[in-house]
DNA sequence: ATGGTCGTGCGACGA
């Protein structure tokens, strides 16, 4: 099984892009963020041809979840309990032996803004969700954009990032926590090449210059690490014209 | 450089 996360900043305008990856990658599941899109506009029919069917939580203009899955797609969940909350940032599914749960967590603004407050808010409430999904699932994968960089090391100058958005000691606490639930940060159980980054800002050359930031993560159960052979960020879509800010990530698991 | 580039949707705002 194969399964990738990638914020694709618009599914309108990379469609052809996504269509093309799915194409060369073929993983088996792949969880988009940032889709832009309502449900009624989804392009199912275009992702159908291609071999994948899809589940999906839009809105207008901003956020929105999908899963594409070349297997079927059970039991989604959209708002799960103690979210009361109009965007759309939160889809879990099961495919297979696993259960998926991809997320589109609060970029955060400022450090100290409502946003931020509503981040770490966020965060407090998924924790209690996966908590709870790890009890009722062996086999969990949560992945998507987290907006978090863990470490220095994800960071590709900590220094001037120090307690900036997505650097903060309150959001790599609130990342922490979730790995304490019970939950792999797989990217980091195999060798993997320094200045790995999922995220470069579209201005001042970010990507030519790989000012990049690893903001984009997999998190598996203890099970499923158990069967996971590899874990990479696939650049390669990066390098496109007009592409996404941000760099798919896959994992390979047996069966 | 309180900057810079995108996407959405036609003026800001979010990232």
């Amino acid at each position: 099984m194969k399964i990738a996360t990638w914020n694709v900043n618009s599914l309108r305008v990379r469609l052809p892009q996504v269509l093309n990856w799915l194409g060369r990658e073929q993983p088996d599941v792949l969880a988009i963020q940032e889709t832009k899109i309502t449900d009624d506009a989804f392009p199912v029919a275009e992702l159908a041809e291609a071999g994948y069917r899809s589940v999906y939580s839009g809105q207008k203009t901003y956020n929105g979840v999908a899963v594409l899955s070349k297997l079927d797609l059970a039991d989604p969940v959209t708002d799960p309990e103690g979210f009361d909350d109009p965007q759309r940032r939160i889809l879990a599914v099961t495919v297979g032996d696993y259960r998926i749960v991809n997320l589109y967590v609060p970029n955060g603004g400022e450090v100290g803004s409502d946003k931020y407050a509503y981040k770490l808010d966020w965060l407090a409430k998924i924790r209690n969700y996966l908590s709870l999904e790890l009890e009722r699932h062996r086999r969990l994968i949560v992945l998507g954009d987290f907006n978090i960089a863990p470490e220095d090391r994800d960071v590709y100058d900590p220094e001037a990032w120090r307690e900036r958005i997505l650097c903060s000691t309150p959001e790599r606490e609130a990342f922490r926590a979730l790995l304490d639930v019970g939950l792999i940060d797989v990217f980091r159980r195999f060798e993997q090449a320094e200045k790995s980054y999922t995220w470069w800002d579209y201005r001042l050359n970010a990507f030519r210059r790989n000012m990049g930031l690893r903001i984009d993560h997999i998190l598996v159960s203890a099970s499923a690490a158990e069967d996971c052979l590899a874990c990479r960020i696939d650049v390669e879509p990066r390098k496109l014209e007009r592409p996404s800010d941000h760099a798919p990530m896959v994992a390979e698991f047996r069966a």
